[in-house]
DNA sequence: GTCTATACAGTGATAGAC
DNA sequence: GTCTATCACTGTATAGAC
């Protein structure tokens, strides 16, 4: 047995993310999460650069994962298609969690400095999917475009994901909002107002219509 | 007109850059700010709710512009179209100020913590976005979606505007974003290696149906 | 020697009391 | 508007475990 029990890490997660919900998160210093997994606080921030981070520890695991799918999509593939289907390929792993993906969710939605900080972490995703994108020869600015979109994918199918208290699986909504997107970026979404005598928009019929 | 202040947010938001630009944000306290504009710190968080926020004051107008626009848009307009249209139309304010604005984004590109206020100001303005979208009948999620996709045409547009030192107008970065954008929704941009004689090229010709 | 955790002593942003 | 407390965060020196 060594001295220090070997998982700083995931006892300070856990700490964190109990206290964060009982208290709550303002009310709850560094130094409780420190006292609740036995380290102290300057321990904490050893392994964490600020107390938001606590809840953001695991994104680096998964934009490695992504991108890792990214690049092995098959050259031919539109790059949105390879990025929306790297998105898939991790989607699993947030499947597996979701109960503790919701309460963090729901914490992050709770807490602006905490969005803010959510928010950086999907544009670095964002930057390294397009930097990915770029390593397959994809030219810019086509490949941020696509890793922006596919992000804004991901924001919204989570989002509704999470809402949606039935659904057990992330990749039909990451695929909705897919095609939900092309409608849109098409032109082929209008206002329901304008729809109702028209009904099409000046580009050609898609294979969806506008909605779902 | 507040005469028992004449002008202090305005003497803030000055004093801050100056410093800021000279020393350093970080070596910047809002107490030099403060004394800078001659002030208090107190009076500081009277008008800015924390230090970053003196680099964001001018954010709101901007955006009730833009949801302004996006109101005023045709019903007939595609809600894209009315975005980055409502985005055309407050470009020139941003024209006028473009040298301030090439200090503030360098501050905002060096510091993460300004960096993510940035982000979440733009995630705000998104919503509004999709809000005024909505109130024009716009269905879910095409409006998150479309509010969204005109955002990151924005973002693109103006780091490339930012970043191009002769082009002293902003639209046509942004006009250029969409077009790039539909080609990359459309899957009609494919990497370079897997386009050797196929003829599609990453900017397509906005009349052909993209292949997948 | 290196790694992990701690002790101590700040600084500065921010909230609240006066 | 000033004075003061709290807490996030940093620098540095150090000690135990491998």
């Amino acid at each position: 047995m060594a001295r220090w029990e070997p998982n700083a890490r995931e006892r300070l997660e856990a700490a964190a993310m109990e206290l964060f919900q009982t208290r709550g998160y303002v009310a709850t210093t560094v130094q409780d999460i420190a006292a609740q997994a036995g380290l102290t606080e300057r321990t904490f921030f050893r392994y964490y650069t600020d107390k938001r981070e606590v809840l953001f520890g695991r994104t680096e695991e998964l934009q490695a994962l992504i991108v890792d799918a990214v690049g092995k999509a098959g050259p031919a593939t539109p790059p949105l298609d390879s990025v929306v289907g790297a998105l898939e390929a991790v989607a699993p792993i947030l499947e597996g969690r979701r109960e503790h993906g919701k309460a963090r969710y729901a914490l992050i939605v709770a807490h602006p400095e905490l969005r803010e900080r959510e928010l950086i972490k999907l544009t670095t995703l964002a930057a390294a999917v397009a930097e990915a994108l770029r390593a397959r020869r994809v030219p810019e600015p086509a490949a941020s475009l696509a890793a922006e979109a596919g992000i804004a994918i991901f924001r919204i199918g989570y989002d509704r994901w999470i809402a949606d208290a039935k659904s057990k699986t992330l990749s039909p909504h990451l695929r909705a909002a897919h095609k939900e997107l092309k409608a849109v970026v098409g032109g082929q979404v209008v206002s329901t107002a304008a729809r109702t005598k028209s009904g099409a928009a000046s580009t050609p019929k898609p294979k969806g219509r506008g909605r779902s």
